[in-house]
DNA sequence: ACACTGACCGCCCTCTGCTGGCTTAAC
DNA sequence: AGTTAAGCCAGCAGAGGGCGGTCAGTGT
C-alpha cells in the first residue's frame, strides 16, 4: 500500500463528473456463506452525544479493571495508558499535537450533567421519523439532512480519479490519499495519518492501549470491532471462506489466500543466501536462522540437551522427562527410574561391563575385532577395499554393507543413485502443486487416499499418520499420553484396503505382489527393483521436467552437490527408505494401536512458558 | 460547512505451535 | 545389519496487531 501525505484543505479539490467506482477486489475468493453477524449502521449511534456518555462510563469501568491488572507498567509519564486514564477523568483527552489540525476532544461532562441530559431525553418530545429507516430526531433540518444519506447521489467528484463522494469531507480525505498529505500527526510518535479516525485508532493501538471492544466469553479486548468479530469466530468456529480446491475453510480472507499457495505453488519468500523459496514469511525467517553462525538455542532444564527450536524442546521434554505413570525398570538390573531420560542415562552405566573400550572416545565394543576396526577411524586408515569399485572402508562391516547394498544389483542401484536428489529437497517438493488444475489436485488427493499412508490411527482424536513414530509423537504432544506402541500394536492385513489401491498404477500392482512375497520372505531383490522404480516414478510425479533437468545435468557433469558417493550411510539410508516404502506405503498392513487412556498424564509443563495471549500485558 | 467519531472492509505482518519427512546416532 | 529414537527443519494453519482507505452519522 502506498504511503501518502496531503493537505486536508478542501480548497485543493476540484469537482468533476465521474462514474461509480467498484472497489471490490476479492471477487475471486468465496464470499461469506452466511453472515451471522448483524451489520451495525456505520457512524455514531443515533442520538448519541459527543460528550462522554453512559456507554463510555461503562467502558471506563471495564477498562479501569483492565488497567489495574497492569500495575507493573511504568508511570504515567512513560505510559500513555495511565496518562490517558488520568486525562479521561478530568477533561481533554485527544489533545494530540499542536501541529495537528484543531484536534481536541470535547470536555467530558460531569455525571450530573449526563443525568440531566438523560432526564431530558426521557421527556416526551415530538420526534420526526425517517420514512426509510428507524432514524428519529426532534429537529426537522436534521431529518432533512438524514434523508440525504438514503440518496445515492454523489455530487463531489475527485479530480484525480473517477470516484465521487456524497460529502466534501469524504472527497477531501480521498484527495489526500492522492496527494499523500497526512495532516493528523500523532503526539506520541512521528506517525501521521490522512484521517482523524486513523489517528485515533493508531493512538489506541500504540499509546493509550484502550480496547473498547471486549469479548464476553473470554475477556479478550481489542481496539476495533471488526477484530472482535474476527476473534468471536474462534469461539463459534465459523469459517466462512472456503477453499475452491479442497475442504479447507478459513475464518478470514488472509488465511485463505495464504492457504491457496499450497495449491498454486506460489512461494513469494526467497532466501537471499541459498535462493530457496517459501510460502510463508516466517518459514523464511526460521530458515534464515540455519544460515546464521550463532543459532538460537533452547537448553533443556532437565538435561544437557540443547534444541534449536522451542517446539522441539517442548517435544523433547514431553518425550524424555515426562514422569511415567509407572516407574521404568532397567532390564539389566533391578533399579526403577521415573522417566525415560534417567533410565537411558542409567543404561550407559552398564556399558562399563563391556570389555573393549576405545581410549579416544566413548565407543565400546563387544569384540576386539570391532574395536580394531573402530580404531581405523581415529587413525584415518581404510584397509578394507571393495573389489567391485575400489572404494575403501575402515571397518569390515562397512565394506560388507557396501557390497550388499551397492553391488548386489548393480543396474538398479546405479539408476537410483544417479537420479536421487537430496531427500530434504524432495520432501519439500512433494508438497508443491506446480501449475495445477482441478483435475491434478483431484488426482493428488485420490492418490493420497489410495495409498496406505493413514494406517496409523490415533484412537483419541481419529487423526491418521503415516508412521508409528509420528503417531507416537502426536499422542505425546497433543494428548499427553504415555504408552508403549510396540508392546501393544496389532498387525492386521486389510485386504479391502489393498483392493482399493489397485488403481491405474502398474507399479502398485507389482508392489502388492512382491510385498506379499516380502511378507513371506521371498524376492528381496525383486522388491528392491520394484522400489527403485517406485522411487523414480514418485520422483517423476513430483517434479516437472524443467525442474528436474538442471539436476540431471549437474549429475552428468559430475559437479552436482546432490550426487552422493555410495558410502555406507547413504546406501543404508536408501535401503531404509525402500524398506519404509514397502512397509508403510505399499503393503496394506494396518497397524492399530490401542492407547491406554488410563495412562493420560497431567498437562503440567512448568518449564515452558506458553505465552499465547500476547495482548495480556 | 466543519469537526468529530466510529463502523466497515481489506491487506499485510508477526508470533506461535503442530505436523511430518529426513538424517543420524544409538541401540 | 537392522531398528529405533531423537533432533533438524520445512510446511502450514490459528490467532492477533496494525494500518490504509472509505463511508456514514451527529453535534455545532
Amino acid at each position: 500500500m502506498t504511503t501518502r501525505t496531503s493537505t486536508r484543505s478542501t480548497k485543493a479539490v476540484k469537482f468533476i463528473d465521474s462514474t461509480e467506482y467498484d472497489d471490490e477486489d476479492l471477487d475471486k475468493i468465496t464470499p461469506p456463506q452466511n453472515k451471522t453477524e448483524e451489520k451495525k449502521p456505520r457512524g455514531r449511534p443515533p442520538n448519541s452525544s459527543r460528550n462522554q456518555t453512559n456507554h463510555d462510563e461503562e467502558w471506563d469501568a471495564r477498562n479501569e479493571q483492565h488497567v489495574s491488572d497492569d500495575d507493573e507498567r511504568s508511570d504515567t509519564e512513560q505510559n500513555p495508558t495511565k496518562k490517558f486514564q488520568a486525562n479521561r477523568s478530568v477533561g481533554s483527552v485527544y489533545d494530540f499535537n499542536p501541529t495537528s489540525r484543531k484536534w481536541t476532544k470535547s470536555t467530558i461532562q460531569k455525571n450530573s450533567s449526563v443525568s440531566k441530559t438523560n432526564a431530558n431525553d426521557n421527556k416526551s418530545i415530538e420526534k420526526l421519523m425517517c420514512q426509510y429507516c428507524n432514524y428519529t430526531t426532534a429537529k426537522k433540518y436534521l431529518l432533512q439532512r438524514h434523508l440525504k444519506s438514503h440518496s445515492t447521489e454523489r455530487p463531489h467528484k475527485c479530480a484525480y480519479c473517477d470516484r465521487s463522494f456524497k460529502t466534501t469531507i469524504q472527497l477531501t480525505n480521498h484527495v489526500n490519499t492522492h496527494l499523500g498529505v497526512k495532516p493528523f500527526q500523532c503526539k506520541f510518535c512521528a506517525f501521521s495519518f490522512t484521517t482523524s479516525g486513523e489517528l485515533i485508532r493508531h493512538v489506541r493501538y500504540k499509546h493509550t492501549l484502550e480496547k473498547p471492544h471486549r469479548c464476553d466469553e473470554c475477556g479478550y479486548a481489542t481496539v476495533e470491532l471488526s477484530k472482535l468479530r474476527r476473534h468471536i469466530r474462534t469461539h463459534t468456529g465459523e469459517k466462512p471462506y472456503a477453499c475452491p480446491h479442497c475442504s479447507y475453510c478459513s475464518p478470514d480472507t488472509f488465511k485463505l489466500k495464504r492457504h491457496l499457495r499450497v495449491h498454486t505453488g506460489e512461494r513469494p519468500y526467497q532466501c537471499t543466501i541459498c535462493s530457496f523459496r517459501f510460502t510463508q514469511s516466517n518459514s523464511l525467517k526460521a530458515h534464515m536462522l540455519t544460515h546464521q553462525a550463532e543459532k538460537p538455542s533452547y537448553p533443556c532444564s532437565y538435561c544437557p540437551s540443547v534444541m534449536a527450536r522451542k517446539s522441539d524442546l517442548r517435544y523433547h521434554i514431553n518425550k524424555q522427562h515426562a514422569p511415567q505413570s509407572e516407574p521404568l525398570p532397567c532390564n539389566k538390573c533391578d533399579e526403577d527410574f521415573p522417566d525415560k531420560y534417567t533410565l537411558r542415562m542409567h543404561g550407559k552405566t552398564h556399558k562399563g561391563q563391556t570389555i573393549y573400550s576405545c581410549t579416544h572416545c566413548e565407543f565400546s565394543a563387544n569384540t576386539s575385532q570391532q574395536l580394531e576396526d573402530h580404531m581405523n577411524t581415529h587413525r584415518g586408515t581404510r584397509p578394507f577395499q571393495c573389489s567391485e569399485c575400489g572404494l575403501m572402508f575402515a571397518a569390515r562391516a562397512d565394506l560388507r554393507a557396501h557390497v550388499t547394498r551397492t553391488h548386489r544389483n548393480t543396474s538398479t542401484t546405479t539408476t537410483t543413485t544417479m537420479n536421487r536428489r537430496p531427500q530434504r529437497r524432495a520432501a519439500s517438493l512433494n508438497h508443491r502443486y506446480i501449475g495445477v488444475d482441478d483435475d491434478e489436485i483431484g488426482n493428488e488427493q485420490n492418490n493420497n487416499n489410495n495409498n496406505d499412508d493413514d494406517n496409523y490411527h490415533c484412537s483419541i482424536c481419529q487423526r491418521q499418520f503415516t508412521s508409528a513414530r509420528l503417531l507416537n509423537r502426536h499422542i505425546s504432544a497433543v494428548h499427553e499420553v504415555k504408552h508403549n506402541l510396540y508392546d501393544e500394536r496389532n498387525y492386521q492385513t486389510n485386504e479391502m484396503e489393498r483392493e482399493n489401491n489397485n488403481n491405474n498404477n502398474n507399479y502398485d500392482d507389482d508392489i502388492h505382489d512382491y510385498a506379499d512375497d516380502e511378507l513371506e520372505g521371498n524376492n528381496n531383490d525383486q522388491i528392491n527393483l520394484i522400489n527403485e522404480n517406485l522411487i523414480e516414478k514418485n520422483h517423476d510425479d513430483n517434479e516437472d521436467e524443467d525442474d528436474l533437468a538442471p539436476i540431471v545435468e549437474d549429475i552428468m557433469d559430475g559437479d552436482d552437490d546432490f550426487e552422493q558417493i555410495p558410502t555406507i550411510k547413504s546406501v543404508s539410508s536408501a535401503d531404509q527408505k525402500k524398506r519404509q516404502t514397502i512397509e508403510q506405503k505399499d503393503v496394506s498392513n494396518i497397524k492399530k494401536y490401542n492407547i491406554d487412556r488410563n495412562l493420560i498424564l497431567s498437562n503440567e509443563d512448568e518449564k515452558i512458558d506458553y505465552d499465547v495471549f500476547g495482548f495480556n500485558g
